[in-house]
DNA sequence: TTGTATGCGTTATCAC
DNA sequence: GTGATAACGCATACAA
């Protein structure tokens, strides 16, 4: 009431913030219509309005460059049109993909993508959790594996069970144990078709990278090395402790030049087999003649290092659950999507020599 | 009025959203304190209260899990935490640097980053720009360059004028010919010293491998380079069309091994010299010993190939403009800064053996 | 189909 | 130091 009072107060005023911004009240005044009415044609909103008055809400918002305020929009509609993305690190070319695919989508619908960069720490991810629910994102990604050993975890299942009341919807890209929508890859399956696939070239001395220490999806996928060669009957005791950067398949490779070289050797993350082959090379080994090469993720430098690997469908973990949080259709706490994945031959795997040389030796024997 | 006779009518209640959200209401209430108190003390106003009251507050808040709601806060104070950073793409290492420089020092101070892909579509940038002066976002951080030709750029100056007179502070980090401040480097002295170096090896016949065309980052390197060779009395007239990206790179070579080879080729970015890199070696070319290859930004990936390059503060160039933005300094538009870029010598360069012949040629004529 | 009035959850401006 | 209350700019339930 008082408000209205002092707007007749002062006859002939525009309705201008300090910032001299138009507001949807003028936009309304100059086309003669209430501000309910402008702001149901401006809004987008299904309710009916006469297509003449709708022109000349339209018209009227076109002569004012009228730019509606999204933090006001936000305010009563308990919702920004942003989506954040919670992942490791941003200059990951992992996470930069799933970023991409994210943001692609958001787009499309005017959303604005907001990246957080964890560095791995459940703490920070939590924070950042925190800070996106505050924020009253419309949904959330988390990208990142779990540590389940962390004690941050309850935490974060705490978050994720206020995100679940609350209208910001959740989706995790990776198994993170928790009641939220996923979609994921099957860890254990990529190293698994990965391993058959060198056992299938011939190898036998499998030795394997791992990743990250405590993650989950290192473990899964150690556990998918180690069950594809249990399968074949071969020895998956040659690992290495790694990481998915390329240190750690430097320092791997190091040690196997100083010790017999393998077959093949797979690495939990192409960054990783990057390391482990420039650094074979450097120890004068011939890739792939002596050993074999293979890594994770299907990166862009994957091609140019002719690096065999699995292709991980990075981008389209993004651009899904983008769309998902997006979407129009119900939210489901129980949607769940596998994601396949396949391995892309290339120039550092081959036929293993010495596996002919076995099969005559096993004849004459 | 209403509101608050309409809370003394329901005696008890506690005044919650449908979303069940604790307001800064309940915590007031239950602090036995007014809203304005609570609000200073919660919001961290420098405003006076009473050591006491403020713990009361603190104490409920605690006791309820307040949140503040944020777009609210930002409703009232015309401004999101967010910043928004503008780029070409994020699974390009150059923008990812960049991103995750603005990102930590905007985490450091509870400020979301928001990523923006424009594909280095000046519609896309302007969309993008727009956006996030709708979204009151708290800085815009525009990191790719300009195409001069682009009819998109009147569109561009409007809103940077919108931006100033806004409460959004805009940061541009490339020479963008526009009245904003600007962190950048100098494009023209990175590619002369550049070259320059390579002179000083003893190189004459020189290649380079433009940038994107259109894009002024790739006129200014491209006359850096012309201007160095000039200023050795050599012929800068070895160019190949090119671009940021593997591809232009691999073409450049492919076209360089069917021709006389140079004596060093310069690419505009790193990952184009990676493409030269592994081009000209398929080819049978020894690196360096025949030809030396140099790139320029100095991303992660150029140690594993061993590659001679410009290092670029990308990193610097993100987290000074992030500061720049939240800082407290009083905003001043002439602001401008240009950062400085060392090369870094590998492997990729050496000495040019037939520049001794030369000299000796030289001796005997 | 249009208009009126209320509320969204804060901060800020007054008065006390 | 503290409290009451008016914005902030929009969407929407309810009235007409």
């Amino acid at each position: 009431m008082a408000g209205r009072e002092n707007r007749e107060a002062r006859p002939g005023t525009r309705r201008r913030g300090p910032g001299g911004k138009v507001a949807l009240a003028d936009v309304a005044e100059r086309a003669g219509v209430s501000l309910a009415t402008a702001s149901r044609v401006m809004s987008g909103a299904a309710y009916p309005v006469a297509e003449a008055t709708r022109e000349r809400v339209r018209q009227a918002a076109s002569d004012l460059a009228y730019a509606p305020n999204m933090i006001a929009r936000a305010l009563v509609r308990r919702m920004t049109n942003t989506i954040g993305v919670v992942i490791g690190d941003i200059t990951d070319s992992y996470f930069a993909e799933i970023a991409r695919g994210v943001e692609d989508q958001a787009y499309r619908r005017d959303f604005l993508t907001i990246i957080c960069n964890t560095d791995r720490s459940p703490a920070v991810e939590n924070a950042y959790f925190r800070l996106l629910l505050d924020h009253h994102a419309a949904g959330i990604v988390i990208a990142g594996g779990s540590f389940p050993q962390a004690p941050e975890n309850e935490a974060f299942r705490e978050l994720v069970q206020e995100a679940s009341r609350s209208a910001t919807r959740l989706v995790v890209l990776s198994d993170r144990d928790v009641e939220a929508p996923a979609i994921c890859v099957d860890d254990r399956m990529v190293t698994m078709d990965l391993t058959r696939y060198l056992i299938g070239l011939g190898h036998r001395r499998i030795a394997y990278v791992e990743g990250l220490t405590g993650l989950s999806t290192s473990l899964r996928r150690g556990e998918g090395f180690a069950r594809a060669m249990a399968e074949a009957g071969l020895d998956a005791s040659l690992r290495y402790p790694g990481g998915f950067g390329i240190e750690p398949g430097r320092a791997a490779a190091a040690l196997m030049l100083r010790n017999e070289l393998p077959d093949a050797v797979i690495a939990a993350s192409d960054e990783a087999a990057f390391g482990v082959l420039t650094t074979l090379q450097q120890g004068g080994v011939e890739i792939p003649r002596q050993v074999s090469v293979a890594g994770i993720d299907d990166n862009r430098h994957a091609q140019l290092f002719n690096l065999t690997t699995m292709r991980l469908p990075t981008y389209d973990l993004g651009a899904m659950a983008a769309k998902w949080v997006i979407g129009d259709e119900p939210s489901a706490p129980d949607y769940r999507v596998t994601l396949p994945c396949r391995v892309i031959p290339r120039g550092t795997t081959s036929w293993n020599a010495s596996a002919d040389k076995r099969k005559e030796d096993l004849r004459a024997g």
